[in-house]
DNA sequence: AACTCGGGGCA
DNA sequence: TGCCCAGAGTT
């Protein structure tokens, strides 16, 4: 067995999809994170919808507080899971007042102590608010990680590891950018076509069974 | 491990 | 119009 060539893999997909980065709209940590939550089963351009408008009335955990859950709620509505959304923002807010002085906490144990904030959520922010090298792994990336070969694993936190261990220092920051695209328009779940890839030299997925 | 939440995106 | 999620929390 050959191991896939991993970094021309990356340089593949890196120059078919030049705009692979994060379209989410922030200005600081604070809204990074909100924005991060919403981004829960939605969106970067769905969540983008919303947020200009909610930052500009919560710019501050104190005010997302003032505003409250219902109000919160009817706010982003849009994107989806609202009651739940608004509820794990509103109690995020209250721990980080309370625990962290009012600062986004900058360590994976301390923010996924925060409501809505788990394994994927913490690995963005950690990514892109604070220059941590995590790769965020959703069901694009799992399932391109493991159809591909280049980081197979049985569960999301064993690709994880395995990606970050197999990806150059090079390619760290915008990983997640460059996988989770490709998965969503070429290397879909369902009706994926292996004529068009880029990378399907570099693949391992040999069971050309489309459609 | 299975279920639920929910509007968006897309065929 | 129906199907599938750019997940996390609960049971």
């Amino acid at each position: 067995m050959s191991p896939i060539n991993i970094t021309r893999l990356y340089q593949k997909l890196a120059k078919n999809l030049p705009e692979a980065k994060s379209e989410l709209a922030f200005k600081n940590h604070f809204e990074l994170l909100i924005a991060v939550i919403l981004s829960t089963q939605s969106t970067d351009k769905t969540v983008n919808k919303v947020t200009p408008t909610l930052f500009a009335s919560c710019p501050t955990p104190v005010a997302m507080l003032a505003m409250g859950q219902s109000r919160l709620a009817t706010i982003i509505k849009p994107i989806g899971l609202a009651p739940a959304k608004s509820k794990n923002i509103i109690n995020t807010c209250k721990i980080i007042l309370e625990k962290h002085a009012g600062k986004i906490p900058g360590t994976r144990e301390e923010l996924e102590q925060l409501p809505g904030v788990g394994r994927k959520t913490a690995n963005v922010v950690l990514n892109e608010g604070f220059d941590k090298p995590t790769i965020a792994v959703d069901t694009h990336v799992f399932r391109v990680s493991n159809r591909t070969g280049l980081a197979p694993g049985k569960t999301v936190l064993t690709t994880e590891l395995k990606l970050l261990e197999v990806t150059p220092e090079k390619w760290l920051k915008n990983a997640h950018h460059y996988l989770i695209l490709h998965g969503r328009y070429t290397c879909k779940a369902k009706n994926f076509d292996c004529q068009y890839c880029v990378i399907k030299k570099e693949c391992g997925f040999t069971e050309k069974t489309n459609n």
